[in-house]
DNA sequence: GCAGTAAATGTTATCGGTATCAAGATACCG
DNA sequence: CGGTATCTTGATACCGATAACATTTACTGC
């Protein structure tokens, strides 16, 4: 920049303030000035510029990555949320710092100016941790009563409503749920079916698994079938479940979904394409990232935030 | 750090030895000025830093991230790419900068030590585009004979040839092929696969198809039909197209693999699960974006780095 | 006892921008 | 014509770290 300031035959100030559309320079001037750079293909130091703004535009989204079947951020369905983000912190002129929970430490994500969490892990830990940072903070998952910051989520609690509620509707009467409520929202989604189901004296049963796919999906209800427990409607939390759920119980000779409702949870793409059509609940995961974005950047320039709960549609389709 | 100094009664430079964990200090002056630091809870700043050593470690990752249901760097399993990406940048102790894209412009790129480009566009613009920002810079995607930069993909001419083998072994003689060749990628397979076929005077026919999902499969079969082409094998560039080809083709009433056999690509893992179980071109996306990695950071060492293609293999399920 | 060496710490300059305040030039007012 | 407001530009300091070189202290061997 001092460079190009003797080039111009101005100050360095005059140049910064001709880069930056100041209004304070001369129109002439700033012309003659950004043409200059562009010639010479001066590029900003961001770093400087970071130290003396002490801002740096960059806000760190921390997603949990394990390298495992279990579910986990980097699975395709949340992801989308990280393009809601991106999209959004784009648009505001910011960048998305990516990292993972072990990577967390590395230097970069204290330069954030903000910090989204997706996934506040098995017992907030994770939120903990980064708290300390001490960085306007925003956590994608289920509310909790003690939370000190700000949640962002779909409400989990009504989408185990509304497939509680259609059930009772279709007449079932005897409930399974498939899946893992060890995760919070998970958690909660059990227990908006449990209570929706309540109201008419009806008590669903669990059959916990772990991994969120096709073959858990089939092997739960083989398990339900070897034990010969009754069942008329599942509700297995993720689509892959579902889709194993009801491969099974084809392959057992009943039919869905007329001995056998089943919904899933996600409304993934290829639920749609499914044989039969597979009925979901949908969450809007990329107006999750947008908001969570949005209220990132609101506590960044000091404005007030609050936790939020988006509206999550069960999507009728065949099963 | 002053402040920290100014407690510890040394100098500046003394406390940021002590947090480098410099051989140069009285390790008892070490400990005592660390414990300080985490009693106050002292952060370096990172942009100071950045600034001084005229190094962010920092990569900037950019995705191609249309709002589309075309085959987009968003989609579930390039996606993977970012894991590996991320994981060994990680383990070196560099952040990962996602950007798409139109947010490229956004500074924090320019602050970046390097570039790891996903998908290099559709000619090359995107590649160009970023080449002036003088980084070191690595790309994913198909080689092209006019590689200035390094280049990083799997080895998609050999997807195609692998397809095409097999199906001459299974004494198939009228192929088909089902993507949009305008993607570099899959313009290779397509090559690849027209190659392996010649030796053996067979010609595919070519199925375009822009969209990458079950339906546009469908979609492309039923067409097939409906002009009366004949076919006894289809080569889908994506297991999504796989599966919705393998879908009509039974709904015509057709066997597949007695009648058809289908080739997918990507072996999701839903292919494995789906019905019949579907046979499909596997990449290592994972070790593609470890790679990547591992040579951006080689050239931001100063150290050379080629292009370089990484194998695929054909999984043979039962179709 | 003193040169010589190693260990520990300090002084100063610097990375490349921008905020603050000061100042010169020009226009406008009564 | 002095005084004030407006426009444009500049000098200086500063953001918070680290590199290079300087200095002090302690210890060694003869």
């Amino acid at each position: 920049m001092a460079d190009l300031a003797q080039l111009a035959g101005v100050s360095k100030i005059t140049v910064s303030r001709a880069l930056g559309d100041s209004p304070l320079v001369n129109p002439e001037t700033r012309e003659r000035i950004q043409a200059l750079a562009r010639e010479h293909g001066y590029k900003l130091n961001i770093s400087a510029r970071n130290l003396r703004l002490r801002r740096s535009h960059t806000v760190a989204v921390i997603v949990e990555m394990k390298p495992s079947t279990d579910r986990t951020m980097f699975d395709p369905y949340p992801l989308v949320l990280l393009g809601g983000i991106s999209q959004e912190l784009t648009a505001a002129g910011y960048s998305v710092l990516l990292t993972t929970r072990q990577g967390a430490s590395a230097a970069a994500v204290q330069a954030a100016d903000g910090l989204i969490l997706l996934g506040q892990g098995a017992h907030q830990d994770a939120v903990r941790r980064f708290d300390k940072l001490n960085l306007p903070m925003v956590v994608w998952g289920a509310q909790s009563a003690s939370d000190a910051h700000v949640v962002v989520g779909s409400d989990n609690r009504l989408g185990g409503a509304v497939v509680a509620r259609h059930f009772i509707a279709l007449g079932r009467r005897r409930p399974v749920f498939i899946g893992n409520p060890s995760h919070p929202e998970i958690f909660e989604r059990l227990n908006g079916f449990i209570d929706a189901l309540a109201v008419r004296g009806i008590k669903p049963l669990l059959m916990r698994r772990d991994e969120f796919t096709v073959d858990s999906g089939m092997d739960a209800v083989r398990s339900l079938h070897e034990r010969k427990v009754g069942f008329d409607a599942i509700f297995a939390c993720n689509d892959l479940l579902a889709m194993g759920a009801i491969r099974a119980t084809l392959d057992l000779g009943r039919s869905v979904p007329a001995d056998v409702s089943v919904v899933g949870y996600d409304d993934m793409p290829l639920g749609a394409s499914f044989l039969p059509p597979l009925s979901s609940v949908r969450q809007d995961w990329q107006e999750g990232g947008m908001l969570l974005a949005r209220k990132v950047l609101a506590l960044i320039e000091g404005e007030p935030a609050s936790s939020e709960c988006l509206p999550v549609s069960l999507i009728v389709r065949s099963t």
